[in-house]
DNA sequence: GCGCGTTGCTACAGATATTGTAGCGTCATG
DNA sequence: CATGACGCTACAATATCTGTAGCAACGCGC
């Protein structure tokens, strides 16, 4: 299979329009819920309310449109009986992720938080 | 003196009310142009009006917006002469970041964007 | 086969956030 | 003084998000 055509379907990923790859996701993750659930699906599948349920709540509408998006990106994919999980690519990503946690800890200790 | 001056001063960050460091930070790096000003400062010191430029001229509203948020994040900083640039926190969050840019290769061959 | 609970997902109105255009006051240079 | 760049703001038009409610489909116990 050289081309998978069920990703990426329209309008892609704002910022993409400069062709470099690194904007097209910047943009997608500078949405709201969805660094947060790339996080929260980090160590294992979880159903679409258990999701809603770790991501404080967010409204089912907003959540739908997130999977949905990185469903289109290859991130995450719907496992039949076990809800949503990372694809091998999201896997990779949740890697290039893990910095942040380390980062995080050291941030909240300037500031004053 | 509209408003808010003192650093993180009303509800801080969305999602901090967990107390764990990683979600405010996810809810603070979820917002639009946030990943990107961090990026595009990368290099160093940019003038706000160069900073639009390079975010795909972004309303001047978010931006400013987004950069008093960064600065009472500890993250930015207003560099007389130099405009904005990344603190030492920010240069920290910063490398923390550069993982994405070799995910973002992978990303791109993957999904026919 | 009939409730019952859970799944993924959608409608819709009200609240927020973002965009786009215009413009302010300040400072430096000519 | 004029010009231009700076950081920053006002404000109306959009786009996006929230919160509540509810759908059809699936499995399970009975």
């Amino acid at each position: 299979m050289p081309k998978q055509a069920p990703a990426m379907k329209k309008r892609a990923v704002r910022g993409s329009r400069t062709g470099r790859p690194i904007m097209a996701l910047l943009d997608l993750l500078g949405r709201r819920w969805t660094l947060r659930i790339l996080w929260e699906l980090r160590e294992g599948p979880l159903t679409s309310r258990a999701l809603r349920t770790a991501c404080d709540e967010a409204s089912p509408t907003v959540m739908q449109t997130r999977l949905t998006e990185l469903r289109d990106a290859g991130l995450i994919e719907l496992l039949p009986g076990d809800g949503y999980g990372l694809t091998a690519l999201g896997r990779d990503l949740k890697e290039s992720l893990l910095p942040l946690h380390r980062f995080a800890e050291r941030w909240s200790k300037q500031t004053t938080n």
